[in-house]
Formats: structure tokens, sequence, C-alpha cells
DNA sequence: GCGCGTGATGTCTCACTGTGTCATCACTGC
DNA sequence: GCAGTGATGACACAGTGAGACATCACGCGC
């Protein structure tokens, strides 16, 4: 229920995002976003943990949001295929939802700690996968892994996604991910048996 | 060549560590770190460039070292061949020299900004994997997944390791976690012909 | 043997971050 | 109206990372 100025949480998102765009993210500081956006600092802390978080909002809902499509698979598709079914469908959902994509990715890119805290993001959306796979019949290490190769295809197919903007859809980019990676893999899958 | 007591930098590193194991990461300052070597927080910024960095010694040369290892593969081997041969070739090496894995990884698990940096260094390694097998034939995104692929099943292999004292040898468990991965991915690998 | 330069370390200082505590203000419901 | 509640501001403090400069120990040439 805002009362002030309308949703201070927004206003600090954009301020931060329009000045990471326009000055760098280290050339940025939060006093500098909390003037911008009409606050202080002290308020910044108050919705975001740290000066990263500003430009990760709605990422901890992530690892629910997918391990639910996940689940919500074919019941009778394997952990594989589900994993793709369920990454596709996310994606294609994703793709409407979030907003300045593009934009983001681009300050995220050009800063060593960012990255480092999108990594840690992914972390939790492969912990949460692993467990579904599990649950789905993989086991402990092949479901660690197959949720980690998840997520590797899936930020592999957002980065096309973000890089190509007429390009195609979001869940196309994944499909064709996965193929290409399992191609690349399949001399070691025949040598196996 | 130092010259004062030897090597500051290693006394910061096993401060760092012992008081690390002893409170915890988050509950150490610098300060406390560089008392405990008879040192000034201002040293401390010479050697590491910052507080995280005092438990990655060395880890910006694994880059180097792992696709060292590729390039060095059978040159009949294709990429995901010679991957897994320079994964388990590096692994061999790595177990002996890094000291204290066991501690280091204990402290490194029980902080979110810790996983973060390590997961960094990782990315290094898996930007020089990338272009060493696009290097040995692979396609772009083949080559980016692969690597990926390959940085997880290191670090799988690698937790296992130092989990388990008394286990095997460290590349044994590579080919392992390899294994497991490709044939939890057997079912779409199959699907794509 | 001696001073000199070089490099490692210490001292001092500052900007920035993250957080606790308390005051203040705007709106809600009675 | 008026108390209560919740969002925001003001202030304070510990911790970090970094610049500028002083200082000290060693190795070398004389």
């Amino acid at each position: 229920m805002p009362r002030w100025e309308p949703s201070a949480e927004d206003r600090l998102r954009e301020s931060a995002l329009a000045l990471f765009l326009e000055r760098g993210y280290e050339n940025v500081t939060v006093t500098d976003i909390t003037d911008h956006a009409g606050l202080t600092r002290r308020t910044f802390s108050r919705y975001f943990a740290d000066k990263r978080d500003v430009l990760f909002a709605g990422s901890e809902r992530l690892p629910a949001v997918i391990s639910q499509a996940v689940r919500d698979a074919d019941p009778a598709l394997g952990p594989a295929e589900a994993l793709l079914a369920g990454l596709a469908g996310t994606a294609a959902i994703l793709a409407k939802q979030v907003p300045r994509s593009p934009e983001r990715r681009r300050v995220v890119a050009g800063s060593t700690e960012l990255r480092e805290r999108e990594l840690g993001k992914f972390v939790a959306v492969t912990d949460a996968l692993a467990e579904t796979l599990r649950a789905r019949g993989a086991t402990d290490v092949g479901a660690r892994l197959l949720a980690e190769v998840g997520v590797a295809v899936f930020r592999a197919a957002f980065a096309r996604w973000t890089e190509e903007p007429d390009g195609a859809d979001f869940p196309v980019y994944i499909t064709e991910a996965a193929a290409e990676l399992t191609g690349a893999l399949a001399p070691i899958a025949d040598q196996r048996k």
C-alpha cells in the first residue's frame, strides 16, 4: 500500500538501471541512486540487501517457478525430457514478464561482481531443479548434473535471446541449445555402452 | 624476495584459514587476520584484492592449467573426449598440489559470499575451456556448453573427492560423474536423431 | 665498513557500504 | 479529529578497500 510517491522500490530500480547504464556499475554509489530517486540510502537498504540486489528483483522466485514447470511436465517423460520441457515452458513465460532484460544483461555483463551474484542466483535454481529431478527418478549425482546442464542450456539460450532482439522466441533457443549439446556429447555417450 | 619474517602472504593465508575455521568467515575481520599474522590491514590489501580472495590463492592459474591439459590431449580425440581426458589429468595433479582442500572447502561452503566468488573463478575456467574446445573443432555454442558441462563434472567430482577422504582418486570420480551424466542424458540424445 | 636505493611494511586518511536506533510524517480506521 | 501503523529520514558506527606518504631492512657498489 504505497502512500508517498508511488512505489519507492520501483523508482530505486529504475534509477539504478539508468545510472548503471550511463556510468557503469562501479562508478555509481548507492547515494547516487537514492538521490536520483529522491530517497535516502537507508531506504535503499530496506528494499535491497545490497547494491547488487537492485538488479535481481524477483529472482528469488525463479527456482520455484522453474521446478514447478518441470514437475508439471507429462508424467510419462523421463527426468531429462521433463527438464527440457520445463525449461522451455518457463522461458516462454519469462520472456513476456521480465522487462528490460537486454539492458540488465548489458550491465551485469560489465561487472565481475554482478556476474558473480547472477551465478549465485542460478545456483538456487540448480538446487531446486536437482531436487525435482530426483523426485522424478534421477539418481543423486545424475540429478545434480542434469540440473547443472539444464541451467547451462537455459543461460546459453537466454544469452542468445537477449543478444538477438529480432530473433526467434526464447523457447526455440532452448531446444536448439539442447540439441547442440547432445550432439557435442555424442562421442562420449556412445563410447559408454 | 621476502626479508622480514618469511612470507607475509602465506602467514596471512594461514591465519585467515585458521580464524575462519574457528569462528566462521563472517565473524572474522581483516584486522583480526592481520593481527593474528603480525601485520596490518594495509598490507593485507597489497596481497589480496579483498577479504574473500585470501582463500583463492593460485586459482587464477587454474584456467590456463586445465585448458593446457585439454590442448595436450591426443589429437585424434574429439572435443568432448579431449575435455574428459584433460579434466582427469588436471585432477590428478591438483589432488597432490593443493593443500588444505577439505578445510578450505568447508569454509567456502559456509558462506554465500564465498560460494559466489568460487563460482566466479570457475567462470574463468569455463571461458578458457570453451576457447580451447573451439580450437579443437567444437561449434561456438557447443564449445561453450561442453565447457560448462566439463566444469560441472569437475566440480561434482571435486566435491565427492573432498567429502570422502579415504575414497578413490580424484580422476576416478571424474570418469564416474561423466558416465552418470551421459547416462542421464541418453533419452534426449537418442530422440535427437 | 658505509651510505644508498629499492622494495616491503606501517600510519594516516577518506569514501563507501551495510546496519541499528530512534524520530518524523502520512495515511487509515475509529 | 485523533490514535495507531507503517514508510521514510537522520544520525551513528563498524568494517572494507584504497591513496599518499613515511619508515625500515636488506643488498649492492664504493
